[in-house]
Formats: structure tokens, sequence, C-alpha cells
DNA sequence: TTGTATGCGTTATCAG
DNA sequence: CTGATAACGCATACAA
């Protein structure tokens, strides 16, 4: 910035409001900063920008990067809206554990970020005291926490009915009696929130969900297997599935696929969670398919706002999934 | 800080001291000051220490994040391997495109990263022109220029060969003679390589390269489906078709099952680019997967090499995909 | 073993 | 309309 002052012979002091256009200056004054921005090739530094101002724009994501398709598409419909805002993302990965999640938490806070967009692990105590400490404007994403807490925004989406929709379509349009779920990873809001999804749809279509099978998988393909080991390796299996989101999906087709059974033939499934593919490929899966885009891009809006203004009373959206019927719930 | 080194009752420069650990203090002194840290709750700020060091702990990723399969898993294994050494991700992306390339470069720079990583678009003189000015450590990931730059640090994976490989397996095992190929958006250096890759297995297994169809897809699903039927809607189509990256597939899989056709009836498929479920799901896909994580955890390892060494001779790295054989491709 | 002073590159306040 | 100057929070050279 010195070079360009002296390019240019004004001060510093000019060349700064010409770049941020903060106080009226002369239209040849300001032409001649410009050429010498151009000559010198500056590029105003923002970690001393960012020190003199408090304000970093920077915004910092923290969630788990374990399901994959889940993951790329909130982080790319974040980016997107960040970058269309001036705004950059540091990216930190929660590991979905308190431990990582807390340590992810300081990486953005030593970084000063203008927010943080955070999906809370199941045990996110500790990461709440930590931000609450620092005031940094949050929003909780995918992850809605049942209980209001105070001045925490959040975005996700709408699981009990929706999966009691996903159950009732089992129900009624394809008779199913016997319907077991392969739920996520235990202690998650959204999971809670599905199973009892489950049980809803089961009792109002005169189902004792006492009697249906849910087990925990998620974590892992193995770990997957094992639950759906625990559903079908019993005298009377369920003859449908429920899976609780896109990991789940995965894991339970590959493992049918190794008992050779390709729904809905053999069993029916209807998922949460869609897949770009999920009506190219065989079984052609029924799903709840999240507004993914909007998740990430109403995220930011509301992280932007509070930024602006930090008084504003906790806002918790949620979105609608859409149901998308094809084929692996049973030929229609 | 300043809170510390009062409660603590000493100065602001033995406070740094002790969390830096650069110079011996007497242990009562240090334990004053690390009670104070704990009391005040103080975590040091990164970015007055940036502009004091000139050393950011940041590292800039820029690729395009269309082809969502790709995108999040580099990102997920560069996440994990920067967090690992200490440094955060900021993530940009080009869109592939020369002016978003340049826009993204210029958010990281302006931060101050301490290296950048890159998936370069088709045209990246501007960006490379911008990022030798400022001399910031770069390392190019998956595209891998033909041409040496100078200290330009490069990984990605062969391209040429396992795409002969493929078509030779075509040829040979299955007797295809007429092979098509749909390959991703021109211009990259990914798609010259594979092209290259495809004409030199048929020429290699007495084919004539002059006369099989190549036609770009994977900038969008109509785009792709465009191209497929520029291939296949003439008097003699192919019947065997050469798959060129991971988007390229989902759209043509997606466009063949509207024309009633399911691999490898109808036509045979190989792919370059795996998927977590193309062995699960119908038709299961004959691929060439990609290392994935270990592509991401070498460009940090050669950045980081850099940063700690400019001088450093350029290093270009080539990673072998991995042949996965299944059904796509013809029944064994 | 510890403290004081300086400067990193900005922006903002205050004069002129 | 413009310039000089202080301060943001830290790391470090120099002094004690």
């Amino acid at each position: 910035m010195s070079d360009v002052a002296r390019v240019a012979n004004v001060s510093a002091s000019t060349v700064s409001h010409v770049i941020n256009k903060t106080r009226k200056v002369n239209p040849e004054t300001e032409k001649a900063v410009r050429e010498a921005i151009e000559a010198t090739g500056y590029a105003a530094d923002a970690v001393a920008r960012s020190l003199r101002t408090g304000r970093t724009h920077i915004i910092g994501l923290a969630m788990t990067a374990i399901s994959n398709t889940y993951f790329g598409d909130v982080v790319h419909a974040l980016e997107r809206t960040v970058t269309d805002r001036g705004y950059s993302l540091i990216l930190t990965d929660t590991h979905d554990t308190p431990e990582r999640e807390l340590h992810a938490l300081r990486a953005l806070l030593s970084h000063r970020v203008d927010g943080i967009v955070l999906a809370p692990s199941a045990a996110p105590h500790a990461a709440y005291a930590q931000l609450a400490r620092r005031k940094v404007p949050l929003v909780l994403i995918d992850r809605v926490p049942a209980e209001f807490l105070v001045n925490v925004d959040a975005v996700g989406v709408q699981n009990v009915e929706p999966i009691a929709t996903l159950v009732e379509h089992l129900v009624v349009v394809h008779g199913h009696t016997r319907i077991g779920m392969v739920a996520p990873k235990a202690g998650i809001i959204t999971t809670q929130e599905r199973i009892a999804g489950f049980r809803l749809g089961l009792e109002r279509n005169g189902l004792d969900p006492s009697e249906a099978a849910v087990e925990h998988g998620g974590e892992s393909a193995e770990q997957t297997a094992a639950a759906l080991a625990r559903i079908l390796d019993v005298p009377h299996p369920p003859t449908a599935l429920v899976l609780g989101n896109n990991m789940v999906t995965v894991a339970i087709i590959s493992e049918l696929r190794k008992r050779g059974i390709t729904p809905p033939r053999g069993i029916a499934t209807v998922s949460f969670d869609d897949f770009p593919w999920a009506d190219s490929f065989q079984p052609r899966l029924t799903t709840m398919s999240q507004p993914v885009d909007e998740l990430g891009s109403i995220a930011v809006q509301l992280l932007l706002e509070r930024i602006a203004d930090p008084g504003l009373d906790a806002r918790h959206v949620r979105l609608e999934p859409t149901f998308e019927v094809r084929e692996s719930c049973g030929c229609p």
C-alpha cells in the first residue's frame, strides 16, 4: 500500500479511502491511485485489515465429513452462498465427536471467523460453552435442538412427519405390516426425530411400534451390516425397511445384495436422503429428498443477518423434504 | 493477552513466550501464566499473529465443485491432512472457468494463505501469472500440466495407460470392435490424456481411432445426453462405451435407462472414477478407481515441503488408479 | 529469568 | 478534499 501511495503521490489513507469508497476523493486523484494499484499489482492485505476492523469476512463451517454425499452437497451450497456475499469459507471436520468438535471450533475461533455454521455432535455442550463465551454469531445446521437454545439460530429439515409418510406409504400402498428401521448413529437429534417419525407412522396405521425392530447403523459399513443382521436374522423378519440416511442406505443396499436381495424383491425399502443417481441405478430408490441447496443458503442468510444484528431473536427454520416415489418400495 | 499478563502479573512478552515455548521461563511463572490463561479463557488471536509472523497457517483450496463425489472426496482428504499438520483450509470454487478461478485465487491471496492447492481450469494462464507474481507456494492437483512448469509441484493420476487398459479389456475380453467415448469437458488436461489413452488402446488392439466416436459431456446432464445421442443415433453405433469421469457416468447411465438400456445388456460400459456404491447398484460398474485419499494427502505433503523449502525442484507425482472389474463391461 | 519497545499493514480519527 | 497519526494484538530484538 505504501508502494501504491508513493507511485500515486498520495498518502496511504487516501489509497485506503479510494479502495473502500469511504470518503469523497477528487476524480483525478482517484484515477492516479487506481493506476498505481494496477501498476504495482497491489492487493489489500486481509489479515491487516481484519486486525484493524475486527472483521475477517470468513465464515467457519464445522460438520462431519463422514457422510460424503450430504457433506459435499452442503459444503457446495454454503461455499456458493458465502462467496456470493463476499465471504470466504473455512472448513473443519467435527468427526461427529465432542473432542474433535471442540478442536475444530477452537481453530475457527482463533482465526476470528465472523460467524460459524455448526452441525452439532451428540454431546455439544462443551462446544456451546466455548461459543457462548466468545459470543460468536452461530447457526446450527441439520440438527435442530429440541430445547430452544437462547439466541441460537438453526436450519434443518422436518424429520418426524416425512418419515411417518414413508411408513404410511409402505403400509397403505404396499400392504406391509412388519417394518423395521435401520436408523443413523445414535444420540444425534435427527436420528431421534427420525425414529420418532417411524414410530408415529406405525401407530397411525394401526401397527405396534414396540414390536418393530430399530437398530442403529451409519457409522461404518460393518456396523450397519450388523444392524441389518440383527433385524433380518430372526424368526419373522420385516418385509420392509426404513433407512434413516444416505450412509445407511448405501451400506444396506450393498449388504442386501450380498444376501441376494434387490429391493423391492425380497424386501422393500424407503430411505431418507436422495442421491443424484437414485433414479438411474437399480434398485431405483424411493426417498425423502432434502433440499440441500436451500439448507446451505438459508444457513448463510441467517448467519449474516445475525452478524448484522446480534440482537435478533433466535430463529428455527424447518424445510420440507420431497417425497420421491420410485421402485424400491415395491412396484406401483 | 494483556488480560492474561495482568492476572499473572507478568509482561505480555512472557505470556507470548510460554504460549509458544520460545524461551526458558521460570516454572512458577509459567504456572501462573497458564492459570491466568485458563481463568481468562484466553485464546491467541491468529489474525494478529499472522500479521506479525507473515504466516497464516491456512491452506487454500481452489477447485471446481461441480463433480460432487470427486470434489467431496478430495476436500475430505485434504481437510484431514491439513488439520493433522496444524493448518486450516479455506475452500473456493473455480467453477472450472478462468474468471471464477482468478476470483477464487484472489480471495485466497488476499487472505494471505500459506499455500494453495489448485485444480487448474482449461485456461489457467491468468491464474498462474497472478500466483507467480505473489510467489505463493502452489501445488496443482488432478490436472498435471504436460509442459513442465518451473517450480510447480503437481499430483494427479495416470490417465493414458489406465484408459488404454479399459479399452483393451473391452476388446480382448469381451470382443468389442466398435467402441465410443463420452469424454469429460473439453480443454481440461485430464480429458486430453483420457482421450489419448482411448486412442492408444484402440490402436494397440488393431482398431482405427479415426473411426471411433469421441464426444464431450460432463458439464451438465443435458449436454452429456446430447453427446450420447451423437454417438448412438447413427447407422452403426458402438457396442461399448468408455465413460471419461464420474459425472459423465451418472448422466450416461441415466440416459441409457431412458432408452431402456441397462449395461451390459444393449451396450457395455467402462468408466473412469469409482463410486462407493458402484458395487451394489445395477449396473455394477466396471471402473478405474482413483486413490483420492492419497491424492489429497500427497498434495498437502508436497505443499508443506515447498513452504518449508521454496528452493526445491518441482515434483510431479502420478498415482496409479485401480482397475475394478465388475459387470457393466459384460458378464465375465 | 524477565521486561520494554517496535513494527507487521490496515482503517479511522483528527487536523489542515 | 487530503495528510499525519494512532491503534488493532501479537512476536521478537534488545535491554536489564
